[in-house]
DNA sequence: GTGAAGGGCCAC
DNA sequence: AAACGTGGCCCTTCAC
């Protein structure tokens, strides 16, 4: 295929091509760069395509490091790119919006990522690989050659072939977000789609903040725990090895505290009855008879603890800025939630000792809202259950309720007992609770528990309904949705009827978790426009939770405005069911 | 040496 | 143990 293409590399030139493409309605967008990360590499090309011809634009005729987010001759390509009018269409968005705001100093505006639109509808399709190469290879039926994506794009001379491809990958976005978008409509995936290419910015804003991690307390937090650690398994040691055969000539036979192998089999020498897996859960009713039992479940607690929350976690502190750049997936799981790694700031501890740590700079302040009970909201708001609305409606304890109705008692005559169990099933009934594993959470019988549910459903009849409608549609459907249209395909062998309970548990469990992560993320879009240009910023998002830090002095406005983006967010989608946002202010990520 | 799988466990 | 949904990280084990 032959690539047209021009080179740019002065300030009239650049002006010319920006007014050039200012006309049109799409624009190809991409960026080279000579590293991942915007704080260690260099922008070295901009491409902006119309379809037909590239403009390739040579960031280094413009300046160099800082100088470029404020070169005045670069006004024009930011004017562009900011600008609402043009759609600018790039794959995996994040990544050149996430460079663009660090080394050109604007925001892209009006995005179309042809990498989310094609995760979407793979949603729907099944598995499938969406890189560029992939996407072009599977909606256009042509190759794509990426081996340029790799070389040197700090070369002082780029080659020919480098421009080439870099033009090449502009060019093809047009054709591409053309074929994509037939199936985005023809799917019923516009609004979610919309709903993704909104949350882009905030999102690419969020990595480039980072959160503040007070290195100082978290080492405190790390010794403490490692101190533990070694007690503990000096302990564990000295316990297991009573149990093992013989002492090798060098002494006591040192075990794997890790290894699960080697555990279960000095847990056996000494006649503990541990068979298959040995999952805290599974070892609990031991510990009482077993100290050696009690004490492994101990260690494992404070080796957990010094192994993925100790010493790693801090080298992902960036110098450039001395805070931790975690990379979100905005599509991490096929339900639409978020998955975060490098590290997961989603799985910190709850206990205050870890998230204390998480603070906010001096002179600033953390503002952490999270959505209240927002699954079980959704669920009332799908289902239509009158009583499961009213129950929110009436602003009282809805766990407490929820025990009154299904003990027969009065609200005010709940034990926290009775709550806590009602709160249980509130929550295995979101994840498709069945009777088994309900009897075995609640240590009812098998016919209690079976009772308990029955009037559980009795107390919700259409919610019961629309559980089951989910069950039973997914077994011709084989799919589920959200209340964006954001849509899961299921594979099961309908001979299997493991799977077809997984199948079953999924549908349930998929559209209530998905509209939930719809939600948040129209809510990170209202805040994003909200707060700009002030001190907020966005550092956290933790599936119902966003954090924000800000100004200690705009603390109180910020936590307004998210308040106000987290339920204007959530009453687009629940119509009949009130939202709740609980927020903190405070300078630790912590209550 | 490296990578995948399995087990376990952290979050919501 | 698990027929309770979604992720990622750490460690061991095992194959290449």
């Amino acid at each position: 295929m032959e690539v047209y293409f021009q080179l740019i590399g002065d300030p009239a030139s650049l002006k010319s091509a920006c007014s050039e493409l200012e006309r049109e309605e799409f624009i190809g967008f991409d960026v080279e760069t000579t590293d991942l990360d915007p704080y260690k590499g260099e922008l070295r090309l901009v491409q902006l395509s119309n379809g037909r011809e590239t403009k390739v634009v040579d960031m280094r005729a413009f300046g160099s490091g800082d100088e470029l987010k404020t070169a005045p001759t670069l006004k024009p390509l930011r004017d562009l790119l900011s600008s609402k009018k043009q759609t600018k269409i790039a794959h995996n968005a994040k990544f050149d919006t996430k460079w663009t705001r660090h080394h050109l100093g604007c925001d892209v505006e009006n995005i179309y990522d042809t990498y989310l639109a094609s995760v979407l509808i793979g949603s729907a399709d099944g598995e499938r690989r969406h890189g560029l190469a992939d996407v072009v290879q599977f909606f256009l039926g042509r190759t794509l050659d990426k081996t340029e994506q790799v070389s040197d794009w700090g070369a002082a001379e780029l080659s020919a072939s480098q421009i080439e491809y870099a033009a090449k990958d502009a060019v093809i976005m047009l054709e591409v977000r053309d074929r994509l978008h037939e199936r985005i409509i023809a799917d019923g995936l516009t609004q979610v789609l919309e709903i993704e290419n909104q949350c882009i910015l905030p999102i690419a804003q969020m990595e480039l903040n980072g959160i503040y991690l007070d290195e100082q307390r978290w080492r405190e937090q790390l010794a403490v725990v490692s101190k533990k650690q070694a007690v503990a398994a000096e302990e564990l040691q000295g316990m297991l090895s009573a149990g093992v055969a013989q002492a090798s000539l060098f002494g006591r036979p040192e075990i794997n505290l890790d290894s699960i192998d080697q555990v279960t089999n000095a847990l056996q020498n000494l006649g503990v009855p541990v068979e298959g897996t040995t999952r805290a859960g599974a070892l609990l009713p031991l510990a009482d008879k077993y100290p050696v039992v009690a004490k492994l479940l101990e260690y494992r607690q404070v080796a957990k603890a010094s192994q993925s929350f100790g010493e790693n976690i801090l080298s992902f502190i960036e110098p450039a800025t001395g805070r931790i750049h975690a990379d979100f997936r905005q599509i991490g799981a096929p339900t639409g939630r978020f998955s975060c790694s490098n590290p997961n700031l989603q799985q910190i501890p709850h206990e205050t000792e870890y998230r204390r740590c998480f603070t906010a700079p001096k002179g600033r302040k953390l503002v952490i809202a999270d959505y209240s009970q927002i699954e079980l909201r959704i669920l009332a708001d799908i289902s239509k259950d009158k009583a499961f609305i009213d129950a929110f409606q009436s602003g009282a304890d809805f766990h407490a309720a929820t025990a009154a109705q299904i003990f027969g008692i009065a609200a005010d005559a709940v034990t926290p007992d009775q709550r806590s169990f009602a709160k249980r099933l509130n929550f295995g009934v979101v994840y498709g609770i069945g009777v088994q594993r309900f009897a075995k959470m609640t240590g009812l019988s098998e016919s209690q528990a079976e009772d308990t549910l029955r009037r559980y459903f009795a107390t919700y009849p259409r919610m019961d309904d629309w559980l089951r409608t989910q069950a039973k549609s997914v077994l011709s459907d084989r799919t589920a949705r959200t209340l964006s249209g954001r849509i899961a395909r299921m594979r099961f062998n309908e001979n299997d009827r493991s799977e077809v309970g997984a199948a079953q548990r999924y549908a349930k469990n998929m559209p209530i978790q998905g509209t939930s992560a719809d939600i948040l993320k129209r809510a990170l879009r209202l805040l994003h426009d909200d707060i700009r240009g002030t001190s907020a910023k966005l550092v956290n998002i933790v599936h119902d939770e966003i954090l924000v830090e800000t100004d200690a002095a705009d603390a109180e406005e910020t936590a307004r405005k998210l308040e106000n983006a987290m339920l204007s967010a959530g009453r687009e989608f629940l119509k009949d069911v009130p939202v709740k946002v609980d927020l903190t202010v405070s300078d630790e990520w912590s209550k």
